[in-house]
DNA sequence: CCTCGCGTTATTGTATACAAAACGCGCCCG
DNA sequence: CGGGCGCGTTTTGTATACAATAACGCGAGG
C-alpha cells in the first residue's frame, strides 16, 4: 500500500494493540487522522482493513469502535483457525519443497534458541513461530486460504499482552513443530493434519486458561 | 453502505458479471466512476470490496483488472467452501431452531416449485438455494465463518451464465436438501456434515464439467 | 538494431472542502 | 413526571483539485 495509508494502518493498529484504546471505545476518523498524522482519506482506507481484520467494528450506524471479543468469539476464531490450518498442513505435506522443509528446521532452531536463553525472549519466539506457520500456509498454495488465515492469526494477538507464556508451553510448541517437520518429511498428510490439530487445540486451551476463567470449565 | 458507494458497488459488479468487461481487462477508477455515475471516492470504496470478493484484482503496481480464474483457482474455492460449509452444517445441526427447520422446508418447497414449472425458472431456483444455505450458515452462529463463506459463494456466480443447469441436476439438489433437513431434524451433526459434503462436491463436478474440459479428467 | 534513459501522459494516492446523516440535549406537550 | 420531537453539534460520506508514481514512447548512444 501507499505510504500514508500504510502508515495510518500501522499507527492505528499499534494504537489499538497497545491498549491505548480500550475495547468498545469509540474512535472518530478525525482522531485517527491526527494519531496517524495523515488526512482522513488514507485513514478510511486503513480503517477498512482493520475492520476486515476484526480489530475494529462498526455500529449499525457507521460509528467506529474498538472490537471487544467475547469468549465465544475467541473460541470461534480458534476453531476456524484450526480447521483452516489443518487443511493447510495437509496440503503442505504434499507440496513442501526440500528447501522449505529445511527452512522450517532452521526456524524451529531459532525458536528453540529464543526459549532457552537465560530469560526466554517471547517476542523472538513469536516471530519465529509466525514465520514457521507462514511457510506452511504458503506451501499449501491456496491464496484464499492464506488470506483467511492471516485475519484469524492476526486477531488474537491483541490479547497477547495478557498471555503469560510458561517455559513448558514454549517447549511443547517446539516439540509439536519437530513432529510437524517429521510428518512433512515423511510426506504424510494425515499425520501433518493430526499434529497441527493438537498443536492448535492445545494452544487454545493454554490461551483460554490464561485469558479468563472459562464459562463452565 | 451509503448510497453512492453502494450504487458504485452494484453497478461495477453488474458490469463485470454481465461480461461487459472481459477477464484480465484493465479498469481505471475514472472509467468506473463514469459507469457508476459517482465520483472516484465511493468507487475506490466499492473497488476494495470487489477486490475482497475476488472479482477484481490489482497488478503489482496497483493497476486494476477484472479477475481471471484458472481451473485451479475454481477448484480451490470449491474446496474451501466445502470445508467451511460442512463445518457450518455440523454446527447448525445442534443449533437450528424448529422455526428455522420449518423455514428450510418452505424454501425447499419453493425451490422444487421453481424446477417443475413447464420451463424451470433458474433465477428463482438460485434464489431459493441461496436462501436455504444462508439459513444454515446463520444457524451455525459463527459470524466470521459466515463472512468467509459469503465471499466464496459470491465468486463463482460470475460464471453462472456459462452454466447449463440440467433438470436432473436441479432435482438432485432438491433431494440433497431434503436429506439435509432430515439430518437437522434428527439433530445429527455427522449426518448433516456428510450430506453437505457430497452435495457440494457433486456441485463442483457438475460445474467443472460445464465450465471447461478438465485438465486431466 | 538494440537498449538505456528521459520526458510525457495516464493512473492512482492524498488533502481539503462541503454535503448528508446521526447523535444528544433540552423543550414542549401530554 | 415522562416521552417524543426539533435543532445544534458531531461524525461520516462525497466531490474535486492536486501530488506522486507508474507506464509508455521517443530519441541518443553503443
Amino acid at each position: 500500500m501507499s505510504r500514508a495509508s500504510e502508515q495510518a494502518y500501522a499507527k492505528i493498529r499499534a494504537h489499538v494493540l497497545s491498549g491505548a484504546a480500550r475495547p468498545s471505545e469509540q474512535l472518530t476518523e478525525d482522531q485517527l487522522a491526527q494519531i496517524a498524522g495523515v488526512s482522513r482519506t488514507p485513514v478510511r482506507e486503513a480503517v477498512r482493513r482493520l475492520e476486515d481484520e476484526l480489530l475494529l467494528v462498526r455500529s449499525d450506524t457507521k460509528r467506529l469502535f474498538v472490537a471487544d471479543w467475547s469468549r465465544d468469539d475467541i473460541e470461534e476464531m480458534f476453531a476456524l483457525r484450526q480447521m483452516l490450518e489443518c487443511h493447510a498442513a495437509e496440503r503442505a505435506a504434499a507440496r513442501l519443497s526440500r528447501e522449505q522443509i529445511a527452512q522450517l528446521e532452521a526456524l524451529n532452531r531459532a525458536l528453540k534458541a529464543a526459549i532457552e536463553l537465560p530469560a526466554p525472549d517471547v517476542a523472538q519466539f513469536l516471530e519465529a513461530n509466525r514465520a514457521f506457520h507462514e511457510v506452511i500456509v504458503d506451501a499449501a498454495h491456496s491464496p484464499r486460504l492464506g488470506q483467511m488465515l492471516a485475519k484469524l492469526v492476526e486477531a488474537p494477538v491483541v490479547l497477547r499482552t495478557a498471555r503469560t507464556y510458561s517455559p513448558e508451553d514454549l517447549r511443547q510448541s517446539a516439540r509439536d513443530h519437530d513432529e510437524l517437520i517429521a510428518a512433512f518429511a515423511a510426506r504424510d498428510p494425515d499425520w501433518a493434519r493430526a499434529v497441527m490439530g493438537s498443536h492448535l487445540r492445545r494452544a487454545f486451551h493454554t490461551f483460554a486458561r490464561a485469558v479468563g476463567p472459562a464459562a463452565g470449565e
